[in-house]
RNA sequence: GCUACAAACUGUUCUAUCGCUGCCAAAUUUUUGGGAGAGGAAAGUCCGGGCAAUACAGAGCACCACACCACCUAACGGGUGGGAGCAAUAGCCGCAAGACUGUUGUUACAGCAAGUGCCACAGAAAAUAACCGCUAUCUAGCAAUAGAUACGCAUGGGUGAAAACGAACAAAACGUUCGCAUUGGUGCGGCAACGCACUAAGUUAGAAUAAACCUUGUGGAUUGAAAGACCAAAUACAUCGGCGCGUUGUACCGCAAGGUGCAACUGAGGGCUGCUCGUCCAAAUGUCGAGGGGUAGGUCGUUAGAGGUAAUUGGCAACAAGUAUCCUAGAUAAAUGAUAGAAACGACUGUAAACAGUACGUACAAAACCCGGCUUAUAGGUUUGUAGCCCUU
């Protein structure tokens, strides 16, 4: 347990391409609008991190790198304090977790509105371990 | 003073809590402290250059770009200054066409006097022009007029963006005069584009079109930092080396040599451990080691530069020179933030005003190898200019 929880540093930031296509591939999905949350077990992990976290919002619906960068500082900011409701629960030798979320929504939401969501979908990632 | 437009400059601040990415210093193996952390356009990726790799005797063709002159610049299709054309406007000369002077705007501003193409609608006709008209001659007729002839006449009409360069006189007909375009000569001024003066030719060439093909001149290798250089785990593999590929029994197949299965022994070597012991795994397409290319990943390229800021000197200016001074982001699924509160400025409402209130607003927009430009976006504020309106003198 790290002295100071509430980080994000390099080693717990998904980064591989090799593992995102993975996720995409043979990856397990839920929604929570506007997030869309991707996720798999990584069986070969390449850093310390039990969970490893990618935001991403699409270019698409967001047309100007502004808002994109804006929204995904706001998805970290949401994962970095909420993620001890995943890490505290999850056992030490349990396989590492590679997670993506992505902004799905056409137009900027509170960040209070975010929080909520992003809490729920953690959630629901928590009670799907517990139930196995 | 207000409003609108244009150009230039500027383009929010502070506190708390929790973070992110480099750097420095401690501590020492993941902590602590310090300090740094988006722009004028970082954007579009439209030009130019550096840098890198590849290609390259020389020449030509094709393709692409550019096109008045001089200068600036590393270079440019960029900038500065100048010239010319065109348009608007004011003055002035002229009967008019048009000329001159000033101001403002604007131009992809070499060639249509090499060839080809195209020229809507209207109109007889849009480039070997004869519809109406006109002239001459002949015929008919008293005459008005009608008809015929001329390889007749571009001079009047209407159409059109343009009608055979334009205007005056005239339908005067192989016109006269004037003006301008164009082509040439001489002199003067200017680095040059070009200008001024004098002078000759002057309807020829449609006084249309080249951001139509094209012609002429000049320039241009290609690909971009995902360029490129280096290090390199695991797994698999080329290659090389060490050790080993054994013994016994039994069953089956086979004429035989031999092969296959099972069991036991041996144990090259490996795991557990810091080492020994011990224990476990392990047998032939084996095992251990070396090893090259090379994947994941990482390092460099990569942030001190055609750098910024001052005043000085030279230049009309773009810009240049030397001097002083400053160091100012470096990510890579991509840091530079999130949340809360306060302030400032503005808007709206109330008010004579001070001021008060507000679920109000604070633009455009995020570096990605680095520079120089261009283009486009931009709330609010400041300055300057132009135009309009109002007030005062």
């Amino acid at each position: 347990m790290p002295a100071h929880p509430f980080t994000f540093s390099r080693p717990e930031k998904l980064k591989s391409q090799i593992i995102i296509q993975q996720l995409f591939s043979s990856g397990k999905s839920q929604l929570a609008f506007p997030f869309r949350m991707v996720w798999t077990e990584n069986t070969n992990p390449q850093s310390p991190a039990q969970v490893q976290v990618s935001v991403s919002v699409s270019t698409r619906n967001f047309k100007h790198a502004v808002d994109r960068n804006r929204i995904k500082r706001q998805m970290r900011e949401c994962y970095r304090l909420n993620k001890q409701l995943l890490i505290d629960f999850l056992p030490p030798q349990h396989p590492q977790l590679a997670i993506m979320f992505i902004f799905v929504g056409k137009k900027h939401l509170p960040y209070k509105l975010l929080n909520r969501k992003l809490v729920e979908l953690l959630t629901y990632l928590r009670q799907y371990y517990e139930n196995r």
